[in-house]
RNA sequence: GGGCGGUUAGCUCAGUUGGUGAGAGCGGUUGACUUACAUUCAACAGGUCAGGGGUUCGAGUCCUCUACCGCCCACCA
């Protein structure tokens, strides 16, 4: 087998591989009455993304179920597809527009929308063919996009069942406001961070006389105040509620009111109310009935209610306030104050709480089976944590804000007929299909609502939009509900929790069985990896260096159930190693098969009962092993599948097996067995590195000049069965005797400073009968693996004069020296290298007496040496056993 | 402030319902190109399992307290 290279070329076999299983339809599903379904969805990447590592870790866990299953013979879709993103995308647009000098809304609704259709036909599959690289078995037919015709309609029919039972409603409320992407953002979009900013502290002056003075963050928000607010047991202020204060700059009289929400330490204890501006100040203005004035645009500049500062930034006109309060001697101080407000999850602006009408979705109501389902057991979240934080989140939740004031997405299928709201009725139509004319009253002076919903609003229903709800469809009751969701923690609320209760809801069945929920990928530091960090490692780098298996396996068996993953790119060479070791041992194994000799029946080769101990231990290790991959598997615990493989293959198949099967490698049974374990184990490490996998598998075949029907892959292949009568505990113990002789023998050898490869004269004294019979059968494998000239094998041997020895269970192995290193050149040497390590330890131990060192040398330096002088100890240590032993004599 | 999780070898982590001497990978040290592989092979050295207390014949594993680290949620101007 000259013509297969010693080391493994991902880049010639991956992209081969991959249009060969598309060509022959290898991914494609249907309806199978005689096979199980096994289905999961992907998490719909957006389509401005690009394969980072989190994708590739998600990704490869659901590949992993994916061709394991389908190995198994259940009928595994896996159904991808892509969500519109909505902000994001039409951000990336507006951005491209931009550089012509040209706003969204210069080009108007249909004009942008068009550039974005445009858009996302160029570059909106970028991330399909990255999963493809990675090697996704994906049903690549059945590809959705969420704003598919078909997919669009279940979105509004879901908006209007949900209206027509009041769990839609329009009201006002603080929303989260991104003044640059000018829409609401929900409270998942807009996280909290700290930032630096200060604490004002203004006076307000009291209409009859004096002031009293309030603390703010935000000393624009005061022109839209509408009260000053107090705590009821305060009592340094008792007097004051009631009473009038003058709003400086705007010189409108409003009132001191008391409310138990204010915290009497902040501040000076009084708080000064912004109805419209902040969610709390909202909440208590809705107790005490007080006005709402929004003092601000959608865009963040100040509006015709901010008098003399109208059409300044927010923040411009936070300095203008400021000097005009300054100059009229009403800024008291300014303190600096660190303190968290929300930011826009797309652009970071620092959002704006801002009063508006907006749409939203009564979640009580529907939480209410979701969290019985999960309560029941019907839904289970691996790693089973997750649960409770689920339903935490579930018993505390909020209504959901849904519109979205951009123009990219599924346009809320709302209708306001001028008309009927003339006569004095709200005007409200929602529809599911295009109005034209009002339905009540037949007026053609009708508007639908400007604003989109929120892209989570169409993803909650992937589960079953996908099939092409609300349609009558037999997919939908054959892959439906899914088996597992793999996703990030960070969409547990966004998402998961949502298609819960939408799978509830429109289909009254929950849309998954399990949730597995992974770690997030971080650097070596610990931190997230992010652009701003620069500490991002490609996916697709990875994949060009080392090639996808060696992404994909060092990924899984790197990732502990569940935990965050620490990366840096040496990591990675865990799995490109791994994968030349396949390469090696395949190619090893291809270079020595006979095909002649393969030919037997492998069913009636496992009934056979003269097989020698080494074939009888790697059998049995390998479905003792399989038994192990697949209840990590069916518990979703990918890291230990993988580690019990890499274990396997590298440690006892090759390491072992391979070593002892060199002895007699023309034999029958050594010849079938190495076929069979290598066709076994390759089918188990296909889910995991499903290319290289399937490059030996072919080959395999054509060497031994076994003809398969063209398309038949290692990917349709099935899955190995456990056969119980293989695993025997005896063999295997009785090889491990063998095993840790020779690691015994190899050990005294290096003790003793006799070069490996020597061949020296070795005794072994066994306790009983049974030890003595397996050494003597034996005995060739110790000789060669642990390079012997000979072995002496006897029960109940006398330790020989000027020997080591070593005591195992059964049996003790001595090693007699005389004539074999020559002692006294023995002692001379040993006792100079004393000498050398000593003064090298001496040099150490005084450089970390000196203080000068001390204080200059950088900790890593000084630990580095500590270490050192362990080492040198522990050396010199040795030396003198060993110079003790050779004394004896 | 509320919730969740973690602390085991230099690093990253296993350790399954408490039970034989505490494991792996990487890293380190030493040696070897032994006819598949130097992306390799062989050997070695590293741990009072964060700390205190308790339950038990027996605790890395269960309970409790403490310390430190991390994540999520809330958000008092």
């Amino acid at each position: 087998m000259s013509q297969i290279p010693p080391q493994y070329n991902p880049k010639e076999t991956e992209d081969k591989w991959y249009r060969f299983w598309e060509k022959n339809n290898l991914f494609s599903t249907k309806i199978n009455p005689s096979k199980r379904a096994f289905s999961i969805v992907i998490p719909p990447p957006n389509i401005t993304g690009i394969l980072h590592m989190g994708h590739a870790l998600n990704n490869t866990y659901q590949d992993i179920l994916i061709r394991y299953k389908r190995m198994q013979g259940y009928e595994a879709l896996w159904m991808p597809g892509t969500d519109h993103a909505g902000i994001a995308t039409q951000n990336v647009v507006e951005r491209q527009i931009s550089k012509e000098n040209k706003t969204r809304e210069d080009l108007g609704r249909e004009k942008f929308l068009e550039k974005l259709w445009q858009w996302k036909r160029e570059y909106g599959d970028t991330i399909i063919h990255q999963l493809k690289k990675l090697g996704c078995s994906c049903d690549w037919k059945r590809t959705r996009f969420t704003l598919d015709e078909e997919y669009s309609e279940a979105v509004r029919e879901v908006f209007v069942r949900l209206y027509e039972k009041d769990l839609i409603y329009q009201g006002d409320y603080i929303i989260n406001w991104c003044p640059r992407c000018k829409t609401a953002l929900s409270d998942e979009e807009a996280p909290y961070s700290e930032i630096q900013g200060n604490l004002y502290y203004i006076r307000y002056p009291l209409k009859e006389s004096g002031f009293i003075t309030v603390a703010t963050t935000r000393p624009e928000t005061i022109l839209g105040d509408t009260a000053v607010c107090i705590n009821p047991k305060d009592k340094r202020y008792k007097d004051l509620v009631g009473k009038l204060v003058i709003l400086p700059l705007m010189n409108r009289e409003i009132e001191i009111i008391s409310d138990p929400f204010v915290d009497m330490e902040f501040g000076t204890g009084i708080v000064k109310i912004t109805p419209a501006h902040d969610p709390y100040d909202f909440e208590i203005a809705k107790r005490h009935n007080l006005e709402f004035i929004l003092v601000m645009n959608p865009d963040g500049t100040m509006n015709s209610n901010a008098g003399e500062f109208f059409g300044m930034d927010r923040f411009k006109a936070r300095e203008a306030i400021l000097e005009a309060l300054r100059e009229r001697g009403l800024l008291e101080k300014i303190e600096p104050y660190k303190y968290s407000c929300g930011h826009c999850y797309r652009c970071h602006t620092i959002i704006e709480p801002y009063l508006s009408k907006q749409w939203f979705v009564r979640m009580n109501p529907l939480a209410k089976s979701a969290i019985e389902v999960v309560k029941k057991g019907k839904i289970k979240f691996y790693p089973r944590r997750w649960r409770k934080v689920y339903l935490n989140w579930m018993e505390n939740i909020k209504d959901w804000c849904i519109s979205r004031q951009i123009w990219w997405g599924h346009r809320i299928p709302v209708y306001y007929c001028k008309e009927c709201q003339r006569s004095n009725t709200d005007g409200i139509v929602v529809s599911k299909i295009k109005l034209d004319k009002c339905p009540k009253c037949n007026s053609v002076d009708l508007c639908q609502d400007e604003d989109v919903l929120d892209t989570w609003f169409s993803s909650w229903l992937w589960p079953f939009a996908t099939f092409g709800w609300p349609k009558e469809n037999k997919d939908l009751s054959y892959f439906y509900p899914t088996d597992v969701l793999v996703t990030a923690p960070e969409i547990l609320f966004f998402w998961v929790a949502r298609m819960i209760m939408a799978g509830l809801e429109f289909i009254g069945e929950i849309p998954f069985k399990a949730v597995y929920i992974h770690g997030t990928v971080r650097d070596i530091e610990g931190r997230k990896m992010s652009k701003s960090l620069g500490n991002i490692i490609d996916p697709l780098d990875i994949i060009e260096h080392c090639g996808a298996d060696a992404l994909r396996f060092s990924l899984i068996i790197l990732s502990a159930t569940g935990a965050d993953l620490f990366l840096s790119e040496e990591k990675f060479l865990l799995g490109r190693n791994f994968a030349n070791k396949i390469w090696n041992a395949s190619r090893f194994v291809l270079m020595n098969l006979d095909g002649k000799l393969i030919e037997a029946d492998l069913s009636e080769f496992s009934r056979k009962e003269k097989l020698d101990l080494t074939e009888e231990w790697i059998l049995s290790r390998f479905y003792s092993n399989l038994k192990k991959l697949n209840k990590a598997l069916d518990n979703y615990r990918f890291s230990d599948a993988a580690q019990v493989l890499y274990q396997f293959f590298w440690h006892e198949f090759c390491d072992w097996y391979l070593e002892l099967a060199k002895l007699k490698i023309k034999e029958k049974n050594t010849q079938i067995t190495l076929y069979k374990v290598l066709r076994e184990t390759l089918k188990c490490l296909h889910p995991f590195v499903p290319f290289i996998t399937e490059e030996i598998w072919q080959k395999l075949h054509q060497s031994l000049g076994i003809s398969e029907p063209q398309n038949t892959s290692i990917m349709v292949q099935s899955w190995p069965q456990v056969q119980k009568k293989m695993i025997n505990k005896v063999t295997e113990e009785r090889m491990q005797i063998l095993i840790d002789s020779i690691i015994a023998i190899r050990n005294l050898k290096a003790h003793l400073k006799i070069e490996p490869q020597r061949r020296i004269h070795v005794l072994i004294s066994t306790k009983d009968r049974e030890t003595e019979d397996l050494i003597k059968d034996n005995s060739s494998y110790i000789i060669n693996l642990a390079r012997l000239e000979n072995l002496e094998i006897a029960k109940n041997l006398k330790k020989p004069e000027s020997s080591v020895s070593k005591v195992l269970k059964s049996l003790n192995i001595y090693i007699p020296y005389k004539g074999v290193i020559d002692i006294s050149k023995e002692k001379e040497k040993i006792s100079k290298e004393r000498k050398e390590i000593n003064q090298r330890l001496n040099c150490s131990i005084s450089k970390l007496k000196d203080k000068e060192f001390l204080k200059k040398a950088p900790k890593e330096l000084i630990e580095k040496e500590e270490e050192k002088i362990k080492g040198l100890r522990r050396i010199l240590l040795e030396l003198k056993k060993l110079e003790k032993e050779l004394n004896e004599e």
